[in-house]
DNA sequence: TTACATGCAAATGCTTTGCAGTACT
DNA sequence: AGTACTGCAAAGCATTTGCATGTAA
């Protein structure tokens, strides 16, 4: 993605687009849909020549969730699992592999306790353990 | 609960019915259907008079939970969360005042995607965040 | 008595934080 | 210039582990 596009959207968010912001964006954005924790992008970036220290790469990682770039995923792992996917869906997890999937909404029919006001729900998180 | 009883269940289980073992399932069990993480069994159990070392309470509730005597929660959290409800079911969060709620399955009408066998699913996971 | 469990403290691994230095606006 | 961000290392926290001691079978 074009370097000003990626400082466009940077300030968009509120974020100074700042060189280590600019790098983890683009490396988070140069494949579509996929998964991955805060040591995946440390090694990403590093294989892309770019040194980025690991602290850095936590606090941008939970900058760009606070303003809604990327999602996470909740998934029983010791570590925490991002998603560049930051529309409604839901997930599959291949235990063999330790492998994510993900689920588009319209694949799974789902109605919720009647007890529950629809307006109050903020996220409904659905993981399929295969 | 008698300690006899709770001999029998932990020897079912191949877990030898020691004194911690006992004493932690007694805690556990004494309330129904309710969750907790391993600091909240640590100060029941003080508040009960026994003193049981953190890391024997992890071992233990470890031990517990593979032999399936208690289930894991899987929600979003610093800390492991467990259930004495081992049957089937869902979870409302309460985003505000952080707190787990039961959902039966007979609440939930979901239907998973056709491109999943249903032989393959282990578990499906339902948190609903409110 | 023999295998298994506990206690304690040290180690581990992910994540956050404090602060001095650096870079964006 | 002023403010926000980074780097680094240290701190934090939940959890696991190693080993000597204790306890169930």
């Amino acid at each position: 993605m074009p370097y000003e596009k990626i400082k466009n959207i940077l300030r968009q968010s509120n974020l100074r687009p700042t060189k280590q912001r600019i790098a983890i964006f683009d490396i988070l954005f140069r494949q579509e849909n996929w998964h991955f924790s805060a040591d995946i992008v440390e090694k990403k970036c590093s294989e892309s020549g770019v040194k980025i220290s690991a602290g850095t790469i936590y606090n941008v990682l939970n900058d760009f969730y606070a303003k809604g770039l990327i999602s996470k995923v909740m998934i029983d792992d010791d570590r925490s699992w991002f998603d560049t996917n930051i529309s409604d869906h839901f997930h599959v997890y291949d235990t063999k592999d330790r492998k994510l999937y993900d689920v588009e909404p319209e694949d799974i029919d789902i109605s919720l306790p009647k007890s529950i006001k629809e307006d109050d729900v903020k996220k409904v998180e659905i993981l399929i353990k295969v």
